[in-house]
Parts: C-alpha cells; sequence; structure tokens
DNA sequence: AACGACGTCAACCGCCAGTAG
DNA sequence: ACTACTGGCGGTTGACGTCGT
C-alpha cells in the first residue's frame, strides 16, 4: 500500500509516513497552523519537504476527511461532474464534502471510468439496436407506402438526437430531464447535507470558547479550521501558548476528540492531545 | 501452497498561476 | 517587466492486497 521509506539528495524523507512523523505533523498544525508549507518541516521537527507535508495534511491527515467508500450519491455526482468538466478533480472534489480530489481522482480511475465505458458500450449497444429495428420498421414500411426518397433519417424517432452518450439505465437522475449544463439538481444535494458534515460543531464551539489562547484560523474555501499562535513568530509566545494550550486541551479532550480527528491514527492523535509529547519547540 | 495478474490508493513529480519584491 | 517563491493541481508511479488459476 505504502511505498518503502527512503531519502532524497538532500537528506528529506520520502515515502510512507510513519506514525511519529504524523503525530508531529498534526500537533504542529493544529498548534500554529499551516502558515508556511516550505518552512514548517523545519519548525514541526520532521525530515520532509514542504510539499509532503502539505500533501500528507490535505490528503490524509487534516480534519473531516471522510474515509471509506464513496455512496452511490457521491458517485452519480461524480460521474455527472466529471462528463461536465473533465478532469478537474479539485473542483469535483469541492462538491463532495470531506473527499480529497485525491480520493475522488483514484475512485474515478479504478472505478468509476470502467462503469461509465462499459454503460457507454451498452448504451452504444442499444443504440445501434434501435437504429437496426427503426431502419428495418422503416424499409418495410416504405416498401408498402413511401417512396425511399422522402425518408426523414434525422426524425423526432432517432435516438441520435435525443442520446447524451450517457447510459441512462444505471443512473436514475439522467431519466429527470435535466439538462446537461444545468447544475441545479447539485444544489438540492448539498442542501441535503447535513451541516455537521461540513465543520465539526464541536470543534467550532471548542475555538470560540478558547480565544484566550489561540485564535481561529478558517480557510473559507475548505472550512478547515487551525489554530494560530497569537505569534508564532515568536518561540517565547509559542513557549506562553503551549501552557495555554494544556488547559485548552484539558477543556475539550473529551467531548471533541473523538470526532475532530478521524481514522486510522484516532488513537494516536489522542496520545498526542492528550500527553503532549510532541517533542519540538521545546 | 505458489504464483501471476489485476486492483487499490498513498505518495511523488512536474507544471502552472498567483504574488511579492 | 522581470524573477523568485509558493501553493495548488493533475498525471503518474509503485508497494501492497486480493483474486483466480
Amino acid at each position: 500500500m505504502a511505498r518503502t521509506p527512503l531519502c532524497d539528495k538532500s537528506g528529506m524523507r520520502k515515502g510512507t509516513w510513519t506514525a511519529e512523523e504524523d503525530r508531529k505533523l498534526i500537533a504542529y498544525v493544529t498548534k500554529y497552523g499551516c502558515w508556511n508549507w516550505r518552512q514548517l518541516p523545519k519548525f514541526a521537527g520532521l525530515a520532509r519537504c514542504g510539499k509532503s507535508c502539505r500533501l500528507r495534511w490535505m490528503n490524509y491527515l487534516r480534519p473531516n476527511i471522510k474515509r471509506g467508500n464513496f455512496t452511490q450519491q457521491e458517485e452519480e455526482l461524480i460521474i455527472r461532474m466529471h462528463k461536465n468538466l473533465g478532469n478537474r478533480w479539485s473542483t469535483i472534489a469541492a462538491e463532495l464534502p470531506g473527499r480529497t480530489d485525491n480520493e475522488v481522482k483514484n475512485h474515478w480511475h479504478t472505478s468509476l471510468k470502467k462503469r461509465v465505458q462499459h454503460n457507454s458500450i451498452i448504451n452504444e449497444e442499444i443504440k445501434s439496436k434501435h437504429i437496426e429495428s427503426t431502419q428495418e420498421r422503416d424499409i418495410s414500411f416504405s416498401q408498402v407506402t413511401t417512396p425511399a426518397s422522402s425518408q426523414n433519417t434525422n426524425g423526432p424517432l432517432s435516438p441520435i438526437s435525443s442520446s447524451s452518450g450517457f447510459s441512462s439505465t444505471t443512473y436514475s437522475y439522467q431519466s429527470s430531464n435535466h439538462d446537461l449544463d444545468d447544475f441545479g439538481f447539485l444544489d438540492g444535494f448539498i442542501e441535503s447535507m447535513d451541516q455537521s458534515f461540513w465543520l465539526d460543531d464541536d470543534l467550532s464551539t471548542i475555538v470560540q470558547d478558547n480565544t484566550n489562547c489561540a485564535f481561529q484560523n478558517q480557510d473559507t474555501t475548505t472550512n478547515d479550521v487551525f489554530l494560530v499562535s497569537p505569534n508564532n513568530s515568536s518561540n517565547e509566545s509559542n513557549l506562553v501558548l503551549d501552557n495555554d494550550f494544556s488547559s485548552f486541551l484539558d477543556s475539550y479532550e473529551e467531548s471533541t476528540v473523538d470526532s475532530f480527528w478521524t481514522q486510522p491514527y484516532e488513537a494516536d492523535m489522542s496520545h498526542v492531545l492528550y500527553n503532549q509529547q510532541w517533542g519540538f519547540l521545546e
């Protein structure tokens, strides 16, 4: 599943992230935010390039990442959006709360693409059979009543004029008269999502209740919430924050840890939060 | 049980756009 | 206007798991 750990020329680690590296990254970003990915590994005590840290955080460690199988609704949305937008994975993923562009991309290549292609083939077969039967009927009909020169090949019954090139047998929304360029149905999909899906209620409460020790930094595009030191350019102030952070953690450990952090390192993250064995900036 | 083919997905790579100096 | 830097994106890789023979 993961790559064998190795180092590049500059001594930066590559390959699979260890649980310890994850703990360091989570602890640092949770405390100070992702103010500069390039500089972050140095301060977080990680022998990784910033790009690798960013990727690990964005695709795997950040809160509210939704893991597990895609629902039928999610798959239908991906297929429809991909048909309209192409390989714009980040745009597609933005409509799937908790899903990353990498995850959407992987799921498309491993599962959905084949399914769509399979359905297209079936659809083509249905189309060609329909054309054959229509032509046979037209021929037999014209033999009796109509001169060949007056046959209309692009009439209302032509499957070519009504087909979207997308199977209508599997995906129910296709039969609901949506225009291909009309994303209106997406609104309904998104509205039906519980708001807690986007941002953990417990977390937002905690951030509001602890503004004395850290301030909230929320990414408006992803709804990610980070806790940022009031003055993260100073180690001295960070140490002060460490003390405040202890009480801050005490105040919410029971209500939030389980829901805030997702698998697979839920237990490890709890360890970080409870014991604060960060081992850096100290 | 052994082996190869295939599927999955975390992670890497290169490119590009935006921004600051 | 130009350059350097950074974050973000999409394409691709490759280790590991699963399945079929």
